[in-house]
DNA sequence: GCCCAGGTGGGTA
DNA sequence: TACCCACATGGG
């Protein structure tokens, strides 16, 4: 049974959580990792994307200095399962040049800047939309930044707490208005809205039994 | 063989 | 603003 109530954000940040466990998103990588992971996972599955971080890895380009300097090609050869890899080779390209003109290749520097100023900054880099904005400020630099993403607007629009036709800016400004200001809970929330997303809002055929939203999910009131 | 992954930018009306 | 398309691999 659907309540009337609708749910809120943090009642479905703990189903969530009850139900899957914190997340750990990229535990143990470097900032600049994380940045480079965060461009290359671009509608692009994470699996594909840890076989192109190892390979620049392997090839000693895992860091803003040699990565700067390899050649194009070379790159795009290295990250080529994670799709569209020549435009992600001028993508990576585009972050390093910037960070190297505007902030004398230290990610300490960009860092250093508020939220929105750097939101703002990174906006303006070739390759660098929205959600990897956001995922750079939030993963990489540890900031509160709310991230976006598909999954997040299919789950909302399932709960009835949106119509799905919301900019990326509304549905941000509605989770960093109604719940608090917290790198972590950002961090594992979206996290936790992408594993939902994949268990049990991939197609659009529903998956309400068993799931763990069942109880606050419009869609499997509507359907009983 | 088909679908779709932790999107973005550019072009056209 | 609102669509539409290019980008172009690999696993289920």
């Amino acid at each position: 049974m659907g309540s009337r109530m609708p749910p809120d954000l943090l009642a479905i940040y703990k189903g969530l959580l009850a139900a899957y466990g914190q997340q750990h998103w990229w535990p143990g990588s470097g900032p600049f990792e994380i940045i480079v992971g965060a461009i290359l996972t671009q509608q692009v599955a994470w699996k594909s994307v840890e076989k192109a971080l190892a390979a620049l890895k392997a090839a000693d380009l895992l860091n803003p200095e040699t990565l700067l300097c390899a050649p194009l090609d070379e790159v795009a050869a290295l990250i080529r399962p994670t799709i569209y890899y020549n435009e992600k080779a001028k993508k990576l390209r585009s972050f390093l040049s910037f960070l190297q003109e505007r902030h004398h290749g230290e990610l300490s520097d960009l860092f250093a800047l508020p939220v929105a100023a750097m939101r703002e900054e990174l906006l303006s880099v070739h390759g660098i939309g929205e959600e990897t904005a956001d995922s750079i400020v939030l993963y990489a630099a540890e900031k509160p930044s709310f991230v976006i993403d598909a999954y997040t607007r299919r789950i909302m629009q399932r709960l009835g707490l949106i119509s799905g036709k919301e900019s990326y800016a509304a549905l941000r400004a509605l989770f960093m208005e109604k719940i608090p200001r917290d790198v972590k809970l950002y961090n594992d929330y979206h996290a936790l809205l992408v594993r939902h997303g994949k268990d049990r809002c991939r197609s659009r055929a529903p998956l309400c039994s068993g799931c763990p939203l069942s109880d606050m999910c419009a869609y499997a009131a509507t359907t009983k």
